[in-house]
DNA sequence: CAACGCCATCTGTCTAGGACAAACTCGCTT
DNA sequence: AAGCGAGTTTGTCCTAGACAGATGGCGTTG
């Protein structure tokens, strides 16, 4: 009966890779090289997946997210696996962020899952020190400790989803407040366009940078995560962009990146330019003269100047 | 020379997945079968397409998505197809909601690429009618009309993009503005966890849950969207929640997702309830007592009063 | 002792072509 | 006109082999 009835919902190889994020060519070279997952076959021979496999593979996926290797992690048992993770975050002593005290108090907040007291403490920030230094000095370093922690394993990825909601939605609030709170008499530009590739799921990066150019009167729309490059092509045309600006985080692949990155810039008018930030874009090759690399929010100040400046002189 | 170099940047099967959308597997098989698309080898024999490929492939997609049939498309230029896809823009005579008129106005603001004038009236609509009301007449209907302005081909996917990215905005300033009204003193109940599960991209629906829910006066929050199934269940331990509340939509495969719910259900603790709906989740069988299906928004009011009388008896 | 380069191994992606289930079309019958 | 069965289309999954790029260890050299 094991064999003809294998679950009473029968998970397959697709469900797992979108449950995991392991490609069905991992999952399946894994159990040719490692002996696991061996999933039962239902009556065509396709694989099934029991809940018990997938939960291990998650285990096995977190440990060789942060270096773990394959062969070394098959041996061990689930407690083991489990225990290794654990171990991980308990042996990261000092994070980097935590230096600046209201940085560790956010991570607390946020392993603790209190995401109002996060909110929170965004909100008195920003009353105290304004919008800039709130980004500068808060947003980008905590997302960063958040990556740190999360690759340490202090943070799971729940909690990291909480924390990009928590600050999603802080900034949008906080540029459409600051939007409003304008004279409606400036003309603003450039016209800024804001995606990120597919594949790219990170919006933290678009939002950060969609707030300071909406300070330094810019006129931002987000097209959100995830858009192809013909879209995003299309899209550019369609509202006149002057610029379109991308954000890569740590993990994306760089050759793949600038592969698109030239794809999309044949297809931008010749007067749209296009800016890179985050993850490791600085060291991409810039590719065209269209393109230019951010390392940091600020150097968006002085680069939107400059475009104006090209702009009224010609 | 084309064959040892075949392009400045080579576009190899993976990037055209998640460029197009269509898998590996799909576009050997369209290969094998159709002759296209037939992408140039590099010295080890793997595929490198190119940007040309890729632009027909997109149109492809769109009009296979559309209900066309890919052996009757292959045969087409890239002109007709394009001009096959318009033709599908203009067929559509009557979109049924267009026959309330501030519908028809969004929808018009939306392919004029006019965000702006999009969310004044969604504030417009809320001042007048309020949020419950705006939610019911507006939110909802105008999502499914741009799904199927989608489909017929009169909205491009970036303007869907631009459209869920305006709307999710608003709804999430609402939904703060009103929790920051409400005074503290009221303890807020249940606690709901909102996510969709990976391979699910629409936030609309959860969005929609949230205000609503919010102005019932449950404590929500979100988790975003794309979630392992053991990662929510995760966070509803971690968070205490008693509902989780998922939101899928009408493309997501009810198959898969009912195989997913029950892995979550085994998941959960007992006392937590599982909510779900959108798309077509009506249909689906609710396998467990835990699990309820919603067909629409207004039904949330009497299932959280029922929730919370069960809950006061207990 | 540190730094550099080479080599072996590990790991994920890609290849090929075959099989089959689910969905859809079409034509026949009621 | 509506319902039903046969045939076709289409996407997913299968096996098994190849190889590039990353990683880690080792030996040599400054």
């Amino acid at each position: 009966m094991a064999l003809n009835d294998p679950d009473p919902t029968p998970l397959r190889i697709a469900d797992v890779e979108r449950e995991t994020g392991l490609s069905k060519d991992v999952l399946r070279i894994w159990e040719r090289r490692y002996g696991f997952p061996v999933p039962v076959r239902d009556a065509q021979g396709r694989r099934c997946y029991s809940a018990e496999q997938v939960r291990r593979l998650h285990l096995l996926r977190a440990l060789v997210d942060r270096g773990g290797r394959p062969a070394e992690l098959m041996r061990e048992s689930d407690a083991v696996l489990a225990g290794r993770l654990q171990a991980l975050g308990a042996a990261a002593p000092v994070p980097p962020v935590a230096s600046v005290p209201h940085l560790d108090e956010a991570l607390r907040h946020l392993a603790a899952d209190r995401p109002e007291a996060l909110e929170a403490l965004f909100q008195r920030h920003v009353l105290e020190f304004g919008l800039r230094r709130f980004l500068l000095d808060v947003a980008v370093p905590l997302a960063t400790g958040v990556g740190e922690a999360w690759e340490s394993g202090r943070l799971a990825i729940h909690q990291e989803h909480v924390f990009s909601d928590c600050l999603l939605r802080f900034l949008a609030e906080a540029t459409r407040r600051w939007r409003a709170a304008s004279p409606d008499a400036v003309p603003r530009s450039p016209r800024m366009l804001l995606a990120t590739l597919p594949g790219e799921q990170h919006l933290i990066g678009l939002a950060m940078v969609e707030t300071w150019s909406t300070l330094d009167g810019c006129a931002c729309r987000s097209l959100g995560g995830g858009l192809p490059v013909a879209e995003i092509a299309a899209a550019a045309r369609a509202q006149r962009a002057d610029i379109v600006a991308l954000s890569f985080s740590a993990c994306f692949d760089p050759a793949r990146g600038q592969a698109q990155l030239a794809m999309l810039g044949d297809l931008l008018d010749k007067g749209c330019q296009l800016w890179i930030g985050g993850g490791r874009t600085a060291d991409w090759a810039p590719g065209s003269a269209r393109v230019q690399c951010f390392r940091n929010l600020a150097d968006l100040g002085p680069a939107i100047t400059a475009w104006r400046a090209a702009r009224g002189a010609g």
